[in-house]
DNA sequence: TCCAATTACTACACGGCGTTCAGACTTGTC
DNA sequence: GACAAGTCTGAACGCCGTGTAGTAATTGGA
């Protein structure tokens, strides 16, 4: 054993957990996110419904784990996307991103709602939000990508702006990565926040699918207006 | 009797549809949209959960009842703020439309939630959408609202697109309200809800207010900078 | 090596939910 | 007055999250 001793439990442990999120998230998958259910995670892992409260002390607790993961997820899909275009091309990193969010709800779309809507019955998100990490990571993506087009974004947008008007972590970590911003960049990185996420929104709760047959021209030709309003030159293709 | 005779029965039966109605919005506004449950209903009115099938095949229809009465309330609301103002202010218009909505969104959360947010647990929308006639008149309107910012408007998007693009019954209603309007500006429209729907539903599922502590200011320069780019002037004041 | 503590789990119970069904009671129609 | 339709009760079924008592296994320390 050795050095082991921490093993046999902690190993066994740490695999139940990851088995109850994996069926968790396949179970929200298959039948949209109130489909998890204790019982039914318990279900398939041929365990009772209360064995679960030996990982997770309540329903809600696991929820949250589950949105932290997934969020973490499309923030990682958004950046890296948007590094896959180089950063002489601003514009086309914005579209990257957008267009990474969009693929990703469409593909995920239980995920989706898991984020930024009521993901299940009874479920209320922690104070500060269910996975304020992930949520600063995207700002702060955003933010890189509205600073990349500065000064020229900040003189097409008027507002007056303090930093004490924004959370106080996400500010620390702005001007911590980009000193010299102005905190108009961070309101207009949360317009730019609202702006890709309102169709997207609509398309995945169904409101516009039914309206339009094809959402994606109606998305892009929106985001490259996006990309024009902070000043800069959106993609040739596509 | 007489001509009186389909009365009583039906007059109860109208005035109990009306009760459900009611105390179910009630219940929504109170506990969040999945404390509509028949048996709470039903404890309010003194009455069997099983009673309201009399009056709903299913829990489902409720909802979608529901769903039609509140979006009808939204788009009755948001249709006269821009009808205090006159058509010679059309970026105005804009502007009193988007607000509206964002400050009954602010008002009755849990209606923008029933509305455009999974209402309740597994609430199945019927086909066509659960309020299509309203969410027609929705676009109808935000058409109305580009149509007085054409031709400039138009202009400025390029867009290639065609009336088979859009759902059937609200192109018919477009070219009978906007005759010699283009299919490019429906495209527009649709546009124009989701920039508008994004901020709103950010804030109002708890995303934006952690980050930003004046979401109106951002929600006003966002609408503002829409205004703009449709070639309106948005007014002077607020 | 054996003991005590921690952990993982089962079994059962509680109250909530939507839905169904048989029966009773009321209302309207011939 | 008879018969049909509508309205409601009460009990049941099978879901759900959660708590509790008890059992079996694993672990760390004496």
């Amino acid at each position: 054993m050795g050095e082991q001793t921490i093993s046999r439990r902690a190993r066994l442990r740490a695999e139940t957990t990851r088995e109850i999120k994996e069926i968790a998230l396949r179970l929200m998958a298959d039948g949209g996110p109130d489909a998890i259910s204790l019982r039914a995670i318990a279900r398939e892992m041929g365990m009772t419904a209360g064995a679960i409260y030996s990982y997770f002390p309540t329903r809600d607790d696991l929820i949250t784990t589950l949105i932290t993961d997934v969020y973490t997820e499309l923030v990682d899909r958004a950046e890296a996307a948007r590094d896959t275009v180089p950063e002489t091309d601003p514009g086309g990193r914005v579209i990257a991103w957008a267009q990474a969010v969009r693929a990703w709800a469409l593909a995920n779309p239980e995920g989706f709602r898991l984020i930024y809507g009521d993901p299940v019955p009874g479920y209320q998100a922690p104070e500060g939000g269910a996975a304020s990490e992930a949520e600063h990571r995207a700002c702060a993506g955003l933010t890189g990508l509205v600073a990349a087009a500065w000064p020229r974004a900040g003189e097409l947008h008027d507002g007056d702006y303090r930093w004490a008007d924004f959370d106080p972590g996400l500010v620390a970590q702005v001007q911590e990565e980009f000193p010299g911003l102005p905190p108009a960049a961070v309101a207009l990185a949360l317009r730019v926040w609202g702006r890709m996420h309102g169709l997207v929104a609509l398309e995945i709760y169904g409101h516009l699918s039914p309206l339009a047959n094809d959402p994606a021209a109606i998305y892009r030709a929106e985001m490259r207006d996006l990309v024009r309003s902070l000043g800069l030159e959106p993609p040739a293709e596509a």
